[in-house]
DNA sequence: ACTTTTAATCGTAATTTTACGATAATAAAA
DNA sequence: TTTTATTATCGTAAAATTACGATTAAAAGT
């Protein structure tokens, strides 16, 4: 056990929840900030900027490589990371359509 | 190691990565689905509609009440489970604001 | 009072995540 | 070519997550 059975889901469910996962981090959410500041994207002092070692910032890019969020190109001796829009826009649409799926609860409980 | 070092970043960063967190699995999406269908808010049947096991749906159910998604209100025998709409529209504020932020970059590198 | 229903909690195991230092790998600079 | 800078990866350890069966707790029904 320990395993998510993922396979047991929608599609959606599993596509939401994944790019959650990468936003579930406060590290990955600085990162993702940092890269959202700029316009143009060399970028490669996001290190220095957050409060982990450089093993461990380069797993949360990782991960949000993984997930498709960012992306890294190779720049020389640097690495030049940036936000995916694809992925981003996709992102952004599920999870707003589904928070505008609220509706107030008419019974008393709640 | 392995604990989150939660302390060393921003309270909006923390609170945004704590909503993802929770969104971060297949299962709790799947819960918020079936809370977002109904107007009113009786419900305690949510372990059928999931494929998984009626303890690993409470786990989870504790988890989105953690990070104060929903709510759970004893109704005699049943618990009678809602979104708290507080936070939702915390939470959905803050991800609109963030991912509106993205502008496309104008570097040939992506 | 006893039984049933409903949901939480406990105990446990496997897996994943988080974090770091140390070590590669790669490209630019000297 | 050797050195330096930058980033990824490996190895490792601690902690958290995911999952389930078994048990407990509480309320309702008999």
């Amino acid at each position: 056990m320990g395993a998510t059975k993922t396979e047991e889901f929608t599609l959606a469910d599993i596509t939401i929840a994944k790019y959650a996962k990468a936003l579930g981090h406060p590290a990955r959410i600085a990162i993702l900030r940092i890269l959202l500041e700029r316009t143009s994207c060399i970028c490669g002092d996001i290190v220095e900027e957050l409060p982990l070692s450089q093993s461990t910032v380069s797993q949360h890019l990782k991960e949000l490589k993984e997930a498709g969020l960012i992306k890294g190109d190779i720049e020389g001796k640097k690495v030049c990371y940036c936000i995916d829009a694809q992925a981003w826009k996709e992102a952004q649409q599920l999870l707003q359509v589904m928070f505008g799926k609220y509706k107030p609860c008419d019974t008393s409980c709640c």
